[in-house]
RNA sequence: GGGAGCAUAGCUCAGCUGGGAGAGCACCUGCCUUACAAGCAGGGGGUCACAGGUUCGAGCCCUGUUGUUCCCACCA
């Protein structure tokens, strides 16, 4: 039975409520019958996080798409879960363990996991709950986290497997080093900003006197670390020094003055010194050359003790005392300025050093081939496409993956050393014997970076590396709904993870969001103080509010600005479907909805019944092309300017008349088309949707729930052209009796009489009620012909409309508005007549667009011949 | 250095495969009309960044220019 709704629309009435139901009820998890499957997995929040913007809007969109699915009939999962987040998390222990005075030393190994963990178990289930709030419909029985035993399996099987190829391997090489963090951290982790700085020219004395040559760098207190110097071979200048050494400036070494193409001939003065410990570039010198490495860095960014005069200074500190010495030394010979690149961390922002290390790699070359061909071939596909670009040159020029991190809150290196001889063992087990000397070997004390479980994410959640009914039923995944800054840290390394290790993709469809913005269009940021808190957005104004502010208005890809406008605009959408369902519930006293029968249908029924089919029709559309804010615009548009503005109001004639057959029928079609919108409306909005749509009476069959509903279906028996555009007639002579009368200044309680000449008068018989509750009309009367002394005159499509208005007119500016009117409309018939003699848009154009064009062309004229009409009677 | 996005009403943005520009907010006018003032009715306001080109026809396609944002890149 209906029931009322509260007078206000107030969300926090309902919206936890209607949560609880459904997660009782069980409507979030899948149904396991023989539909097709449709799955989602989430993008895991890390467990640091709060709810911010980004992951409000990340999954509103996949909210609504899981909710689209489920309710056209698939099976549904969303797998929810969260990441540890290794790097971040850790720098977050450490910082509140740093306000107790303590440091990961004092706790130890153990201690530190044992606060990490009470941190996961404090702070892990905080955004969990906050995406409860949103109204996710993840099914919460299945949510996992990148550290549990599940994933953690799954880590050290790939693990091993990688190895055992020879894919991952374990290798001196420059790497980026966090001073801070203390750890390596991967190439695609390193921020590159813009400094200020100096190049500082150095000469580097020749051995046997007589000279000398002139490096130039960015870094002077790397000198300390040279093992020589490199000019090009082909470098006419210098050839004859190559094989020869000179003097390290300060530190008085020997090093040599090699040839090696990394120099080149037009930048500085084509003499590079040469850092292999210190410097990416120089360290595949030094391999090519066979030169000696020098670590003058420790991993806090100082200097050696092998050193003395500089050692423990910071690298800073080091970089000025050693210009100071250079300068005194004479060895100075210019300073410029410049402002280049520097890489720094992406978690802290510290400069990052790069130094020579023993990590772990996994070898990209391999894997990239088999996941450029899935995204060439379509098996995956960026939605826009426009990001399969950004994807394939990440893929094509990728360098290896150190994956090895300095931390301990992670998953362990399953990498196995015998301190005895030597030998390395890697191993899904937690322990190893020495297979050459029988000791027990001592595990690899580091961890593996944070994405590298991420990568596994679609499948590990499933039950991989085990044969499980979820990974057979739902992998591969559907949709995965992410940011676009996220492409290349996950994005890529999922796809290549699922090709090598399940042999298939992911996922089919990456559906690419932008970031949130503030109203100024600053990215939000907790430094900044900008950020937006989706919590209370939702205490304000309600989750569905929230959800169609961040669904509606811009396009896939694009970045959008949140404001309070913005949030303003969608609640009092919300508040305007709450109004138009209250509408309703007064009128309704019917138990049950039928779909309309189309013989007994009145002429609004059937103009609003083929409105909603065109509605259902290019709202699904939109939402099969992940066009989601556009399917979001139609259903505003229908709800708002044609149910709420146009139908509502119509029916008001039939509602009032209680007791017929006519308004039973009027009660029917209302109840049917509001049903089938919030529906349609219900991936968006839904939990106002369900709230509403448990009030309306409904069929046996969807009562118990809006969301486990059918999604609605085109239905063209519902679609009645000719008499909707009947009604369009109509609704037009209406529209333009109250332009006129606004512009006159007519107040509505002056009512006028209506008096229509029209091509077919059947369209208007019955519509006086129309006319009077909507145009202010005392009733209407058919014509033919001008009538006597009525002044005010209207053309229109179907009718030319009459008003005795005549002492409100300004007869001269009346005149003035003819004139104008015809200006404008010969202008139009101008432009027609043109476009219709030219011959080349007759012969080429579409024959269609011609008779379009031919028809505005009629219809011109005829309104002309109506202007001149009316201004000659003037 | 390479690549991508954006440039449309005062503001924020839509505009699908080319057929003469839309919304929300803001602004102006008039309304408590039997859901909604978080509302109703009406209105003003745009050389679609610039310059070429393709086409019968360009906001949309091509080329270039300018401005802007972002991504990638080891440039001493």
């Amino acid at each position: 039975m209906p029931r009322e709704l509260p007078k206000t629309y107030d969300p926090a009435d309902f919206e936890s409520r209607i949560y609880e139901e459904w997660c009782e009820k069980g409507y979030f998890k899948p149904s396991h019958e023989g539909a097709p499957t449709y799955t989602i997995v989430i993008p895991p929040p890390n467990i640091t996080g709060q709810l911010h913007m980004g992951h409000a809007l990340d999954n509103t969109l996949q909210d609504i798409l899981i909710r689209y699915k489920r309710m056209k009939g698939f099976d549904t999962l969303w797998v929810p879960g969260t990441d540890h987040a290794s790097i971040a998390t850790e720098a977050k222990i450490v910082e509140s363990m740093r306000k107790e005075g303590l440091t990961k030393e004092d706790v130890g190994r153990e201690g530190f996991l044992e606060r990490a963990w009470k941190w996961r178990e404090q702070y892990g289930n905080r955004i969990v709950s906050q995406l409860k709030k949103l109204g996710s419909s993840c099914d919460w029985s299945r949510e996992r986290f990148t550290l549990d035993e599940g994933c953690s399996e799954a880590v050290r099987e790939v693990f091993v497997r990688l190895y055992e190829k020879g894919l991952i391997y374990r290798g001196e090489r420059i790497i980026n080093w966090c001073p801070h963090c203390k750890t390596s951290i991967s190439n695609a982790e390193v921020n590159y900003e813009d400094q200020a700085s100096h190049f500082w020219h150095i000469k580097y004395p020749l051995v046997g006197g007589g000279g000398y040559v002139e490096v130039a760098t960015t870094r002077p207190e790397t000198l300390l670390g040279d093992t020589a110097v490199a000019v090009n071979p082909e470098d006419e200048r210098y050839k004859h020094l190559i094989g020869q050494y000179c003097v390290l400036p300060l530190v008085g070494r020997r090093i040599p003055i090699v040839a090696d193409e990394h120099a080149q001939l037009d930048k500085g003065t084509g003499c590079v010194k040469i850092t292999p410990a210190h410097d990416p570039n120089d360290f595949e010198v030094g391999r090519r050359c066979h030169l000696p490495m020098e670590v003058v860095l420790t991993e806090d960014a100082k200097i050696t003790d092998n050193y003395p005069k500089y050692a423990g200074m910071d690298r800073y500190e080091a970089r000025k005392a050693i210009v100071d010495d250079l300068e005194a030394g004479g060895y100075l010979c210019g300073i410029e300025d410049l402002s280049h690149e520097v890489g720094t961390c992406y978690r802290c922002g510290t400069t990052i050093e790069p130094m020579i290390s023993l990590q772990w790699f996994v070898r990209m070359e391999p894997l990239a081939g088999p996941a450029i061909k899935a995204v060439k071939e379509g098996k995956t596909r960026f939605v826009p496409e426009r990001f399969d670009k950004n994807y394939m040159h990440w893929m094509e020029n990728t360098q290896d993956w150190c994956i090895s991190r300095q931390l301990w809150w992670g998953h362990r290196i399953p990498a196995f050393y015998c301190d005895e001889c030597g030998e390395t063992v890697v191993t899904k087990e937690t322990h190893a014997v020495c297979p050459k000397c029988g000791r027990e070997m001592r595990q690899d004390p580091d961890t593996l970076d944070t994405w590298f479980s991420s990568a596994l994410w679609p499948f590990s959640t499933l039950g991989w590396p085990h044969d499980t009914p979820d990974l057979r039923r739902f992998y591969p995944t559907n949709t995965l709904v992410t940011g676009y800054d996220i492409i290349t840290f996950w994005v890529s390394r999922m796809i290549f993870s699922a090709l090598e290790y399940t042999g298939q993709v992911p996922f089919d469809t990456v559906l690419i969001h932008g970031l949130v913005r503030d109203a100024q269009g600053r990215k939000m940021s907790k430094s900044l103080g900008n950020g937006i808190d989706p919590l209370e957005i939702i205490d304000k104004y309600g989750a569905d509010a929230l959800r169609f502010a961040l669904a509606t208005g811009n396009s896939p890809g694009n970045d959008m600005r949140f404001s309070d406008e913005r949030i303003e605009a969608a609640r009092n959408f919300v508040n305007k479907l709450w109004n138009a369902a209250r509408f309703a519930l007064m009128n309704l006293d019917i138990d049950e909805v039928k779909k309309p029968e189309a013989e007994s249908l009145s002429p609004e029924d059937k103009w609003i019944l083929t409105q909603y089919e065109s509605t259902v029709l290019s709202v699904t559309a939109a939402l099969e092309k992940y066009e989601l804010g556009i399917a979001l615009s139609n259903l505003y548009n229908f709800v708002w300017d044609v149910l709420c503005d146009w139908y509502i109001e119509l029916s008001k004639t039939s509602l009032s008349d209680k007791g017929t057959e006519a308004n039973k029928r009027t009660q029917n079609t209302l109840a049917f088309v509001l049903g089938g919108t919030l529906r349609l409306l219900h991936p968006f909005l839904p939990f106002v949707t369900e709230e509403i749509f448990m009030s309306l009476p409904h069929s046996d069959t969807d009562c118990e729930s809006i969301m486990i509903s059918p999604y609605p279906e085109y239905d063209e028996s519902l679609v009645f052209d000719a008499e909707s555009k009947e009604m369009d007639a109509v609704i037009e002579a209406i529209r333009a009796i109250r332009t006129r009368r606004a512009e006159m200044n007519v107040p509505p309680s002056r009512r006028a009489k209506v008096l229509l000449d029209a091509k077919q008068p059947a369209i208007f018989a019955g519509k006086e009620p129309f006319f009077c509750r909507l145009a202010s009309a005392s009733g209407i009367e058919m014509t033919n012909g001008a009538p006597e002394g009525a002044v005010v005159r209207l053309v229109t499509n179907a009718a030319t409309v009459y008003m005795h208005l005549g002492e409100l007119v300004d007869l001269d500016a009346e005149r003035a508005r003819l004139k104008k009117e015809l200006e404008k409309c010969d202008s139009e018939i101008r432009r027609l007549d043109g476009k219709l003699s030219n011959q080349g848009f007759i012969s080429k154009a579409p024959a269609a667009v011609v008779e379009g064009e031919r028809a505005k062309l009629e219809k011109a004229r005829e309104l002309k011949k109506s202007l001149e009409a009316s201004l000659a009677e003037l």
